[in-house]
DNA sequence: TAACTATATGAGCATATGCTCATATACATT
DNA sequence: AATGTATATGAGCATATGCTCATATAGTTA
């Protein structure tokens, strides 16, 4: 076979792929990011909904604001946070959609 | 905050997502998924090709094998791969466009 | 049949990850 | 100022994962 006829892909590209694509393998951050994608939550509330230890949702937030998926206000002592990132949520959306679909 | 008026994900939804997911978010399946949708490979043309130890490629195709997303047929001692999972080829190569036009 | 070739597979190791537990921080309320 | 509330964070543990190394398997060829 001819090496020189494949198109291979750039590592950035490579890479950037695989760091989108790891945040979106954990079920918890799926089940995260799709709460987000449809409203604005605190904590709290995520905890509450997704039945999660507020350390585990506190965690999950700061690998999401670390990666700029997320991005938060305050209100008091209360952190509002939602989605920042619309392309992320478009591919989580749309696989959601594909799965329930078929 | 009412808790219910959120659309909650089935839980095999998510599961079957973050399936997906994790297949996707390793760098090496990554370029080996792109390269089988482009063309039939050998178990040795693609460890030329990514680099990568005879071992590491039967393992990683193992991998896909279990999760149906390649198939192959054998020509004597070679074993040709193809993919077989449109909707993951079609996920991954949406999200490399995605990466390569930002 | 013996040697060669292509691939598969099991064991084990190093690393990554997601959680818990304990504690820190910062603002609010009394 | 003292206590309370909401969230953040560090350490550590258990599990998952991707590789290597050694070896097994199956078809091919001399």
């Amino acid at each position: 076979m001819d090496r020189s006829n494949h198109a291979f892909l750039p590592e950035r590209t490579v890479e950037e792929a695989s760091r989108i694509f790891k945040v979106l393998a954990d079920p918890t951050r799926i089940k995260l990011l799709y709460l987000l994608s449809q409203e604005e939550c605190s904590v709290g509330h995520i905890a509450e909904v997704l039945q999660l230890s507020q350390s585990a949702v506190s965690h999950q937030l700061s690998t999401l604001r670390n990666l700029r998926l997320v991005r938060y206000r305050r209100e008091g002592n209360t952190f509002l946070y939602t989605y920042d990132d619309d392309h992320v949520i478009s591919i989580l959306t749309q696989v959601v959609h594909h799965i329930e679909h078929e």
